[in-house]
DNA sequence: AAATAAATATCGTGA
DNA sequence: TCACGATGTTTATTT
């Protein structure tokens, strides 16, 4: 075994039974990255196999499981957080296994060689500030909702329709009411249809007018020509000046946005 | 330098210069792995900033980066294949760009420590057989349509409605016309809408009955209520048994589903 | 536990 | 290139 830091331990070229010894040793504790030809089967919501390839695979201490090729970013094979890893040897291979309840899933790899093997004790405290999410733009359009219709007032976000949650609620300047449908980036026909339930719950719910907004960076043809037919409306919005105007801190980072404009 | 295997390079606890000089070298052409220390700031659809933890770094051949911690199934911080990676030294420690055009892109991680930097030549040629899809309970439904309902002809499987392809189309006992959305998860009230706007479309496209029924292995209490407010249908499907009944080939793997059943 | 919607969604397909 | 829909979506939130 040779030591990159105090923190990591290794194993380069190890037979199976050694890499079994490691991996018991190792899994569910610390993140283990394991590098070399595998073949891997997949069962549970679906079932997939796939054939013999040099693979990238990753074991977190939460029981998480990533394989990845060399293209692409989402992994060829995976488990979510919850599992609970198994290493063996079977035929002079090793094979590892995930596996979860609640869907009874389960992961299996049949390594042919394994080139190294990986334990790695990563210490992270630190949570992502992230600025520009959909709920930052809700928020603004809420401070600013000129930005949306001149004389426009709203009352509520998140506010509860029956049919799922609305963005944005309230009123116009000739006391209709108004819901606002927000979307971080080009709005589709799928769109239409969210702000459509709302709406119609709405109008099934009260008397008096009910309009039906969708906004959104930009809005499809097909999507605008829909919201024509079915009597709601559409706004583009310019979302970098919309937030520009707005300086919003968001729970996860505790970071403010200012300290994004350095 | 050590070499764990032909096809894989390392370097362990490099400083700087020599991890930039070696990044500089593999980048673009092996798979990078990358575990360390670093501080990451991404610019673009949204932005974020992570401070200082430890970290799994991986960047592929093809323009892909991850950037994952010791927990969860998503990285932390990513990009999509197509980036333009960079390696250099700041200050006195390496910092690594990825960068991409349509949308402009940045992520950027300054390391305090790198741990190890390995470089891996990933040869894998196998395509993923993957059987349970929506595609594969489409076909069998066009085999077995009496699982639907008994008399019902499947005509076509992903015609266009003018909104979307509908998934099966046909025609029931009684000569009406029949539209099929199918989930191979639960329904919820936002596969209704689907549904409904190929139903809508269909029925001002023609004269004549157009039922619509949602097919899923279960469906939602407020999916089922809203199909029954507006009159289509719902058919929770036994979605084990039905691709039982069927042996398929998905174009991707050229396997069987036969090679499953071991 | 179930349902609902967002995501820096990604990815494949078809127009 | 854009639009649209599936994904073994995952994840967070709320009921």
């Amino acid at each position: 075994m040779s030591a990159a830091s105090t923190r990591a331990r290794s194993l380069s070229d190890p037979p199976p039974a050694p890499a079994r010894d490691f991996l018991r040793s190792e899994l569910g504790r610390a993140t283990v990255v394991l590098v070399g030809s595998c073949e891997i089967s997949y069962e549970g919501r679906a079932r997939s196999l796939l054939a013999l390839g040099e693979r990238l695979v990753i074991l977190k201490p939460d029981g998480t499981l990533l394989v990845h090729t060399a293209e692409k970013l989402k992994p060829v094979n995976w488990q979510p957080p919850g599992c609970v890893f198994g290493a063996a040897v079977e035929d002079d291979s090793l094979v590892v296994t995930a596996t979860r309840d609640a869907p009874r899933e389960t992961v299996r790899m049949r390594f042919t060689s394994v080139w190294t093997a990986s334990a790695l004790d990563l210490s992270d405290s630190a949570a992502l500030a992230l600025a520009g999410t959909e709920e930052d733009i809700r928020s603004a359009l809420e401070r600013v909702p000129d930005v949306l219709e001149p004389g426009l007032t709203v009352w509520s976000r998140e506010r509860e329709s029956g049919r799922g949650p609305m963005d944005l609620y309230g009123e116009d300047a000739r006391g209709a009411r108004v819901i606002v449908e927000v979307k971080r980036r080009g709005a589709t026909v799928g769109d239409v249809e969210q702000l459509r339930r709302y709406v119609e719950r709405e109008r099934a719910a009260r008397a008096g007018p009910v309009r039906g907004i969708l906004a959104a960076p930009s809005i499809s043809p097909a999507a605008k020509r829909y919201l024509d037919e079915i009597g709601l409306e559409g706004k583009e919005l310019d979302v970098p000046s919309l937030l520009a105007t707005s300086v919003e801190t968001r729970h996860a980072g505790q970071l403010s946005l200012a300290r994004f404009q350095d």
